[in-house]
DNA sequence: TATCTCGCATACGTGACGTATGTCAATGCT
DNA sequence: AGCATTGACATACGTCACGTATGCGAGATA
């Protein structure tokens, strides 16, 4: 009872994107073998194509729902500093530190662009990326930063961060290089303030 | 006649990845046929594995002679200019046009970290990096930056470059849009400087 | 109850990678 | 000079994964 179809079929989706995730992310997306992948939920590659196309659809899918979980977390931890500037840095900090997760590194960064082309096309608009350009219209509307275009300053900001991200990634001490990062991080940031702080 | 076997060796390779470059740019890595690649240039998938051991170690090749390429240009640039700060400033300038060539795009900001791995890890290593951070390191020598680890400064520059050039080549008004990329990344650097200019 | 729909499984064709084997020219030794 | 050897490259094959076409069974519909 109240096994409808569509909710039988939201439950395929569902485990088929939870399996690629995990696949995507250990295997790597060109490695990731759609047979493997779809057997370990007890399913076959009918059910993908079925639901999603093909493997690039799968792939979109996935990364659809990290950068939307990405982006909650961002927004949470941004609203959570009083201060809009604080709230820029919390909301760089945490940006890197997403980024050091191996699931978002393999699949957001590295095989998502390859993959599905530049993030800014993406159908979940790069939310992280919205979320920083919002906070920078506040700040240029309270006249704390210097006259600059709000989306070039979120996509160098986020850029940095990045970078930073997959340095400390692949770096031996993280924690050494997670310093350097944020400290430097802060460094450029403040060049964008009016008055500097 | 002096057509020494070394020679020839080195005529193939020199071939091979020129044919990769170009087969890589425009298709992709993975859709790029290796026996269409060496057929362009009139050998089979036999000298391919001979020199270069699988589909990977011709990327590799591609990439490290692409990467040294960019190196020269942006050292010859560095040293055009007279004040450090100023070389400092061109050089983002020139690693931000650089990446706006398709071929940089493709084969080594998106499938090169993807099929390699993290770009600073690359023999090549990063070669661009390096001469960021060699220019950090005078600049703090002559006392003109805040005190900053110089790796992570020239890490976080050019991570902000990237995502600018990214950016730009994605967009549709790729003039304006540098316009803007390059005055925020003017106002992000000078957030290093010791003294505000 | 007969039919229709639809979600999914199964079987097949295609294309590409990587390897094992063969061939031919250039070099070295006697 | 004549023969063996090395090495660069071609060729043929095995394997594997993707995507498609076809088939089946359960629920919806009348």
């Amino acid at each position: 009872m109240a096994t409808r179809r569509s909710e039988m079929m939201e439950e395929t989706r569902g485990k088929l994107i939870q399996a690629a995730r995990k696949a995507f992310a250990e295997k790597g997306y060109a490695s990731a073998s759609m047979d493997d992948l779809t057997a370990a939920v007890g399913l076959t590659r009918g059910a993908l194509y079925h639901n999603f196309g093909d493997k690039r659809g799968l792939l979109q899918a996935v990364v659809d729902r990290i950068d939307g979980e990405m982006a909650a977390r961002a927004q949470a931890i941004g609203n959570a500093a009083g201060d809009e500037w604080a709230g820029l840095l919390a909301e760089g900090r945490a940006y890197i530190e997403m980024a050091l997760e191996p699931e978002v590194q393999r699949i957001v960064l590295l095989d998502g662009p390859a993959v599905l082309g530049d993030p800014s096309q993406w159908p979940s608009q790069n939310s992280c990326l919205q979320a920083t350009i919002a906070k920078v219209e506040r700040l240029l509307a309270e006249g704390r930063l210097k006259p600059v275009d709000p989306e070039a300053a979120a996509r160098l900001l986020n850029g940095a961060a990045l970078n930073a991200a997959l340095w400390i990634a692949a770096s031996k001490e993280p924690e050494k290089v997670l310093a350097k990062a944020l400290e430097a991080f802060r460094c450029l940031a403040s060049g964008l303030l009016a008055k500097p702080g």
